[in-house]
DNA sequence: ATCTATAATGAAAGCGCTTTCACAATTTGC
DNA sequence: GCAAATTGTGAAAGCGCTTTCATTATAGAT
């Protein structure tokens, strides 16, 4: 390929002469050796000041742009950080990604995103192509994996990891405060006066699924409203799940005059199947959703939603990272979720 | 560095003896030299069927994964293909990621993802990013550079680029028919009576936009409808500027009876707008969008779209790009826009 | 002044792989 | 049967950078 690459260029380029400028000709330049060079781009030793203007001056002019292979290669360290999303086409999580890129860019670092289906297996998968590739650290959102693969991994390179609350050498773990913003949202509903409050959660094997059934109980429990089995459906977080859900709820014949549901996604199918009905939102059920989704903004009716900054988590999951690789001990402090209300809820007077 | 690993393993790894395992440890096992292990690992050369196995064995035995970075640094390919989408969250391309990482893992190719913000010179950035991280080649989608830009990129390594139509040496272009879609979606209108069909466009620097735009009014000049400058709006392709595009239209005091929006992000904002003025979809306004969005199936109505794949998109480019590096001529179908026909447009009867 | 720390630098040895080049072992052609 | 073409293989030279190690120049201590 060494051979083959210069003919590939002479083939393909006509006009740009595809000059690659390497350490070794700096280093010429300057008329220093390219151990000099390297420590001046890595900082990794004192350099003379004249000598450091001389080698910025080559620099500058020869357009040097350190090739990251070869620090991969000789240093050990790639400059990229893996990412395992669930699905890059996530509402919630695609945000996620732009506040990671946007921290890590300006670092000389490149995300490396994979997606791991939901699957622990896939996601096993993602980590090993990740390792092999030589990322230099990996942030996991939310994911599958146990706490145990996820530190037995941290052994070997950090992580970050959100979605969880745990520790662990090499880890950093950021939860958002799912049953406080499950909490808020019930309350609010409460607080108009409903009492019949039903609950689409998500996928049961998910902790943010759990957290926020906890917070929905946490605060009936609060107001002594009864808990009721029968007010509960399951979505699986997607559109297709809320309005499912609903349908069922109302086939049931259990009387409710409020849904929470334990995301956007979810609350927004659920419209659909209360108009399927002929109920109307706020009119007839209240409704609120937990991620304020761009979308739900736009919703008709606009959702109340419980606020939980996506794009935030993203950079402060990339920060961390960037932290434990400086060496430092991260430390963040993550926005508390709080309540985006809109017009889809309405006070309920029996 | 090299040092430093060893010494960072050694305090972070207790269990784990971070067994790297080497192609020449191969070699070693298989008792054949390194130059033997990598032909077979990459089929450049003709190795007997004896020593095949061998290595396979040695191969399987260690649980040897060749390091990308090695082979990025001798080889001259990373077996990495740079993909510059816009923004990591727009629900129209997050499905096309998906297509793009779904065709190329298999092959053992990872995507590395950047965004362009829809700007030429942050989109120019990522392209410098990526030369620099020598991916084996890059996939645009739409993107803002000049076609001239492109085509200078294209000297140096394999383009793939969607949303345009051109043919350079060097680089594949793929675009859906948008005039097509957007005729089709007027059509619909027109044949339910309606006559006076505003259009809400997108970004007038945006090639799909002036396309959309320009199958509008091929609709109309065949059903001979006078065009009407006062029917357009410009909503930038963001549910906000559907909303605010629908709004305008409402001012004017301009009839119309119909909406086509030129994506769904718009339409959905537009019916916000509509309902903000108490005017109904599809009671008083029909309304259809374009690109079929999740979220449009689930929309209150339901929204009519054209149908674009844009999952299909992803992996028809991705594979136009595996071809390219094979050495073939690429060879592609895209599939024609469909509408798609749900509960947002009624019958107009004056 | 002489000796030892300290600072600044370069030479050279890799990192793990690919690829050329040369050579031996076949096979083919006549 | 013998030269010529073909095949399979290994030794070795990098790819572009980092890092150790040794070396020289300089400052500080006695």
């Amino acid at each position: 390929m060494s051979a083959n690459n210069p003919k590939r260029i002479a083939k393909t380029t006509a006009s740009t002469p595809a000059k690659v400028v390497t350490l070794e000709q700096v280093a010429k330049e300057a008329e220093v050796s390219p151990a000099t060079v390297s420590r001046i781009l890595n900082g990794t030793a004192v350099v003379s000041p004249a000598r450091k203007k001389l080698v910025d001056d080559a620099i500058a002019k020869l357009g040097f742009v350190p090739n990251p292979v070869a620090r991969g290669l000789a240093g050990g360290r790639t400059f990229s950080i893996g990412v395992i999303t669930q699905t890059l086409d996530s509402p919630f999580y695609g945000s996620t990604l732009r506040g990671i890129e946007e921290k890590l860019l300006p670092l000389g670092y490149s995300p490396l995103f994979v997606s791991g289906q939901w699957n622990a297996d896939v996601e096993a998968r993602c980590m090993e192509t990740l390792r092999s590739r030589r990322v230099d650290g990996i942030i996991v959102l939310t994911g599958r994996l146990t706490d145990t693969a996820l530190k037995n991994y941290a052994k070997s390179l950090p992580i970050v990891v959100t979605g969880r609350t745990m520790t662990a050498p090499g880890l950093v773990a950021l939860n958002y405060d799912n049953v406080e913003g499950a909490r808020l949202a019930t309350q609010h509903l409460i607080d108009l006066g409903h009492r019949q409050i039903a609950f689409i959660g998500g996928d049961p094997d998910h902790p943010d699924a759990i957290e926020r059934l906890m917070g929905y109980r946490n605060a009936l429990k609060a107001s002594h409203i009864p808990f009721d089995q029968g007010l509960l459906a399951e979505g699986g977080f997607y559109e297709g799940g809320g309005m499912r859900a609903v349908v069922e709820l109302i086939a049931s014949r259990k009387r409710f005059t409020a849904i929470f549901a334990a995301n956007d996604q979810m609350a927004l199918g659920a419209v659909l199947g209360l108009n399927r009905h002929s109920l109307r939102v706020p009119e007839d059920v209240s409704l609120i959703g937990y991620d304020d989704l761009t979308s739900s903004l736009y919703a008709t009716p606009p959702l109340s939603s419980v606020h939980q900054s996506a794009y935030e988590l993203g950079q402060i999951a990339a920060e961390g990272m960037l932290q434990m690789l400086a060496g430092e001990k991260p430390t963040f402090q993550l926005p508390l979720p709080r309540l985006v209300l809109r017009e889809s809820c309405r006070r309920w007077t029996a």
